[in-house]
DNA sequence: TAGTAGCT
DNA sequence: TTGC
């Protein structure tokens, strides 16, 4: 056994406080992100990654898709979430039943018992993608949490408090780490800094990122 | 240049 | 203001 894989397994069942409601749970997605991966292939090939401009006009740098009932837009008029793809104007792909129920494990291993996401935003990432600090404030229903999953490519995550001044804690993620956070964390702001150039062996010069949310108020 | 402030 |  490679140093690499003994990593690994030393990271199995392990998860980290990041603040009262957010936790950073190490690997958990690291045994099926081939098959996730294949899973997001099929979402891109019906809705595929585009990059969005954001209200103020700028595009993004990270490239997104979406599935699940809803889906995260953005454009001139704002952020939403929309039942179709502006894009092709067809509904989104359905939200993989394996992904949704290894979110909905990830929550209740948090602490949240009974998530149930209908949105599914993947975001991909190339070397010298980002995404600044925001909070996630787009979905009607705040008592349910977020869940993000990291694939590919690693990345820093910053994690903030509840001001945009407020300071942040900077969060090592790799490929199969799956962050937490809702409850008195729910709004914290939060920021992925520019991903580093490198080559992973299941996604090439990705960073694939998941995050699960509930989008509508039922 | 990494970290921060301020922008409409 | 998920960017510059």
């Amino acid at each position: 056994m490679d140093d690499l894989f003994a990593d690994h397994d030393a990271s199995l069942g392990r998860s980290e406080v990041l603040a009262e409601g957010a936790r950073v749970l190490r690997g958990r997605a690291h045994a099926r992100a081939a098959e996730f991966l294949e899973l997001i292939d099929g979402v891109s090939a019906q809705a595929p990654f585009r990059n969005m401009t954001t209200p103020g006009g700028y595009p993004m740098s990270v490239d997104m898709s979406c599935c699940g009932r809803l889906g995260w837009v953005s454009d001139e008029r704002g952020y939403r979430y929309s039942v179709t793809d502006p894009q092709t104007g067809r509904a989104w792909p359905a939200m993989p039943e394996l992904l949704r129920g290894f979110a909905i494990a990830c929550a209740a291993e948090a602490g949240f018992p009974d998530f149930s996401p209908d949105a599914c935003l993947i975001n991909r990432y190339r070397p010298g993608a980002k995404l600044s600090l925001h909070q996630d404030r787009d979905e009607p229903d705040l008592s349910a949490p977020i869940v993000s999953v990291s694939l590919g490519l690693p990345a820093t995550f910053l994690f903030g408090g509840l001001r945009r001044s407020d300071p942040q804690q900077r969060v090592g993620l790799v490929h199969g780490d799956v962050v937490v956070w809702g409850g008195p964390a729910r709004l914290r702001f939060h920021a992925v800094l520019p991903v580093r150039e490198g080559e992973h062996p299941l996604t090439g010069r990705y960073r694939i990122n998941l995050t699960f949310r509930k989008a509508s108020r039922t």
